[in-house]
DNA sequence: GCCGTTTTCGGCCCGACTGTTTTCAGTCG
């Protein structure tokens, strides 16, 4: 069983768990353990395999344990059986209806005897839901409207796409003038590679201002539908499906806000926990002293009571925990307060770093320019060297090259070469990785390339035990350098292949090929928990565009930013070494 | 159910908004 798979069940346990009513505490348990599991990046069924204690993980006890050494010797768990038979997973689905949890989940069942999301829907047709108390006609009809939200399932929207929605937002909010700052908070801000909703944030001196300015919000065109609104907190949904929302704050507030905005959740609840052990507490509104005693009446109401020790810039929450300013790339709760406290956080890796690009494609094969216009364009860029990939012959509509034409390219490459010397052109080429893990391409080529690429591009759908012997064997060639986007995911479109990434992993620390962190947004390949293992395991990395056009050559920044979630310095990455350097990393030194 | 340089028992993060409530529970992030 993998993790993904252990977490899931565990998932579901706290779900049921939560339907019946049991301990908040004991849910919260299971949630945290589902966390843990999911950070994980070696199988926990290796661990118990192994004999090694799964104790020693943040947050699984000796319950937890069991239950996971269950699930991986038998497949199953009998505490998910038997909570099962008293409670149908259909529930689950709806309790993740908008405006329904797990008390109204179980109303609806016992009530009703709904267990489905369909049962709901004819229930609350029939206009049953509003008979029951806690319920009313407004919101059978938030239940109604969420079913038909849940069956088109609204999906996160890449990054790059966000990016597009949300710099126009800003300008119209700033160009009011009511707020002093406004700022996208939330996943944006972290960069992570999808984002489900947009987090802003603004600053206005009075709640007059505050009032205008959500207002004005409310009325940007692209709303299509007003979620909710208050004098501090609003949330709309964009005909494009974008959910977007505002908060309004004070100026004391603002690094107090800007943190627990950003999150992540996880990171928050450490920092607040971090900040119970210092008798403090921290909110949005900022850093108090707690007062010790019961706080009662009005007080216990107010969220700024008792002495405020910082929350007007982002480093002064921090610091009132004893931590320095931590970047909002890596507030996953992957470690990074523990490594704050020791002061140990990474020096990440910037865009100003690299020195090339290792992976584009030109007309001759699917590329939309010439071999001197992108050579051009990267020089431009600062450069110091890139190599063109364009696809071997088993990609055929993309006219993927065959030895007769690489010889050509070749050819072609050296007088473009000649006309530029600026900039180092490295041969290479984007080789397919057949369905036996062969590579397209004869070893008499491979051998005098400078930098050999390998990838997959077709049978994406072989069983997971195939897969990883196919690109096992491929990576067992000696001339390998490179693993283009591993996974094969393409986000909205495409789901990453089935295979066992460790193991792939662990083959190209063997054999010394790098991984490619592909920068394209569309792809993202592999992910940050992935390159976080390809880290530990010391095998080099490569931040690569995979342009298509000259334009492409700039998505670059995407990549990066992966990169630094992944705590990634510039010595964990080929592309940041001066040339010779680097053709010596890939175990090709030019002579002389 | 987990955890512990104050604790092996008694804690466990914080606040806003909505709908259905006459004072608040449930949900959400």
């Amino acid at each position: 069983m993998d993790n993904a798979s252990l977490a899931r069940t565990l998932s579901e346990v706290a779900d049921m768990l939560e339907i019946e009513g049991a301990n908040p505490f004991r849910i919260r348990a299971y949630r945290n353990a589902v966390r843990t599991i999911e950070t994980q990046t070696t199988p926990l069924c290796k661990w118990v395999a192994d004999d090694k204690p799964l104790t020693d993980l943040q947050g699984i006890g000796k319950e937890m344990a069991s239950h996971i050494a269950e699930m991986c010797e038998t497949g199953q768990l009998t505490q998910r059986e038997d909570l099962a038979e008293r409670i149908p997973a259909g529930l689950i689905d709806v309790m993740r209806l908008p405006g329904v949890g797990p008390k109204k989940a179980a109303k609806l069942f016992e009530e009703l005897g709904i267990g489905t999301v369909d049962e709901l829907e004819e229930a609350a047709q029939a206009e049953k839901v509003r008979e029951l108390a806690g319920f009313g006609a407004k919101s059978e009809a938030k239940i109604l409207q969420g079913i038909e939200d849940f069956r088109h399932h609204t999906a996160r929207v890449r990054l790059d796409h966000a990016d597009r929605h949300i710099q126009p937002l800003l300008e119209y909010l700033r160009d009011g003038g009511e707020a002093k700052t406004v700022e996208v908070a939330g996943s944006y801000r972290r960069r992570r590679e999808t984002v489900g909703d947009v987090d802003l944030l603004a600053i206005v001196e009075n709640p007059e201002a505050g009032t205008t300015l959500m207002q004005r919000f409310l009325d940007y065109p692209q709303v299509a539908e007003v979620q909710m609104a208050g004098d501090t907190r609003g949330s709309v949904r964009f005909g494009s499906g974008l959910q977007v929302d505002l908060r309004i704050l004070p100026p004391e507030s603002y690094g107090a806000a800007l943190v627990y905005f950003t999150g992540s959740k996880e990171h928050n609840v450490r920092l607040r926990q971090r900040g119970v052990e210092a008798g403090l507490r921290i909110s949005e509104y900022g850093v108090f002293k707690s007062d010790g005693e019961e706080a009662d009446g009005d007080e216990a109401d107010d969220p700024t009571a008792g002495e405020r020790v910082g929350g007007a810039d982002e480093a002064e929450v921090y610091a009132a925990v004893g931590l320095p300013w931590i970047l909002p790339e890596l507030r996953e709760d992957r470690g990074e307060i523990t490594a704050a406290a020791k002061d140990e956080l990474p020096e990440l890796i910037t865009l100003d770093d690299l020195r090339g690009d290792l992976q584009m494609h030109s007309t001759w094969s699917d590329g939309k320019t010439s071999i001197e216009e992108m050579l051009v364009a990267c020089a431009e860029r600062g450069y110091e060297y890139f190599a063109l990939t364009d696809h071997s012959k088993a990609l055929a509509m993309t006219g993927g090259l065959d030895a007769e034409r690489v010889r050509q390219q070749w050819e072609e490459i050296d007088e473009v070469q000649a006309r530029h010397p600026e900039i180092r052109l490295l041969k290479s080429l984007e080789v397919d990785i057949l369905a036996d893990g062969s590579l397209d391409l004869e070893d008499e080529l491979l051998e005098k390339m400078d930098v050999v690429l390998v990838s997959v591009h077709s049978r994406m759908s072989l069983p997971a035990d195939q897969q990883t012997e196919r690109i096992l064997t491929a990576l067992a060639h000696p001339e390998v350098d490179i693993l283009a986007h591993p996974t094969g995911r393409r986000l909205g479109h495409r789901k990453a292949m089935d295979f066992d990434v460790d193991a792939v992993l662990e083959a190209c620390a063997e054999h010394g090929v790098a991984v490619e962190l592909n920068a394209n947004p569309e792809r993202l390949d592999l992910k940050d928990s992935h390159l976080m293992r390809a880290r530990e395991l010391g095998i080099p990395v490569v931040i690569s565009t995979d342009a298509h056009n000259p334009r492409s050559l700039g998505l670059m920044r995407y990549g990066i930013e992966q990169a630094r979630r992944a705590w990634l310095r510039p010595a964990d990455v080929l592309n940041t070494l001066p040339l010779d350097e680097f053709l010596t990393a890939i175990g090709h030194p030019e002579a002389g």
